[in-house]
DNA sequence: GTCTATACGATGATAGAC
DNA sequence: GTCTATCATCGTATAGAC
């Protein structure tokens, strides 16, 4: 199979997903026309399907584009040499949100509560980052705190999950800004 | 003014968002077409237009009905003569939490996100809910740890904050388990 | 692969009788 | 106030040329 065309490929449906996006980001996920997208993508609407399948296809992919990104982040702190401590992990972590993408991912949750295939990735994409921030809480005790092991990734638990509910209301927060107020710092 | 018939009025613009909230939690706000509201409601469209302006007029008192419920709950522990301490508080407020109008509730945030009138209406809410909970910990400072009440007041504040921010995380967790799921305690 | 034009279905909202 | 029948609009998805 060759890797060029595969590439070409993501190449064009990123593309597809970030002019999505930042429809999505306006107007919301089923507000948004396919019209709007392929105006915002500067594409066309038949080259859009030749992409995805549907509408809900292209939600899926802006979904895992925006959680995936958001993840990413967090790996970073992960692997750190000098771990964050948990108060300051969730100030590092809510100041990198993107308002824009915010917006998305509160939709996104709207959307999973009666969509069973974006529930299951905004689970998934939950877990893993709950995941990520037990690794980062793990290893500031270990590091930090000097403690064993396996007594940090039991202590760690709890805090990573509290983290993860604080992140949330958070981005909550962010996304309920109104757009005209989000370049006030 | 005749006020039975204000009564009869308000009690028809009830039945009709009490079917409608039933509707948004299993298809979403947007995917649910004024003829389901039709059918669940037992009435007919040109009832339902009778009472609501257009469907987002019918949204808008369907959030403010979810919302008010559950300011409704706080509320009573707030004139509480013994006032829980904030771990209770929180467990209280979110065993109370009805797993239909949580996603409700998760689809309203979503909709606030690009909605000016429902996001009017959720940040109001949330500001009054959140001062629900500083009066509810600023009693619990005064009576059972024996503060001042001007200082009650201020540790409170913080405090509030973050109960208010697990709540939500909760509320979310709630409404992300799958319909399948909620009967199994 | 990408475009334009179009078919088809669904839905919000209205009209008018009772 | 409530109903049934209907309209007009909009949006997804496809067909077919290039």
């Amino acid at each position: 199979m060759p890797r060029l065309t595969d590439a070409r490929k993501e190449l064009r449906r990123a593309q597809i997903t970030e002019a999505a996006v930042r429809c999505f980001s306006r107007n919301g996920l089923e507000r948004t026309s396919i019209a709007e997208i392929t105006a915002e993508s500067g594409l066309s609407v038949g080259s859009i399907y030749a992409h995805y399948r549907n509408k809900a296809d292209l939600v899926q992919g802006s979904a895992r584009a925006v959680l995936a990104k958001r993840a990413e982040v967090l790996g970073e702190y992960a692997a750190s040499d000098t771990p964050p401590d948990p108060d300051e992990l969730l100030a590092r972590l809510t100041a990198a949100i993107d308002p824009a993408e915010a917006r998305v991912g509160v939709q996104t949750w709207g959307e999973a509560t009666t969509n069973l295939v974006i529930r299951d990735i905004v689970v998934d994409m939950t877990d893993r980052m709950r995941a990520m921030l037990h690794d980062c809480v793990t290893a500031w005790l270990v590091k930090v705190e000097h403690l064993e092991p396996a007594e940090a990734r039991e202590r760690a638990t709890p805090v990573a999950h509290r983290v993860m509910a604080l992140y949330q209301a958070e981005l909550l927060y962010i996304a309920l800004q109104s757009p005209t107020e989000e370049t006030a710092s």
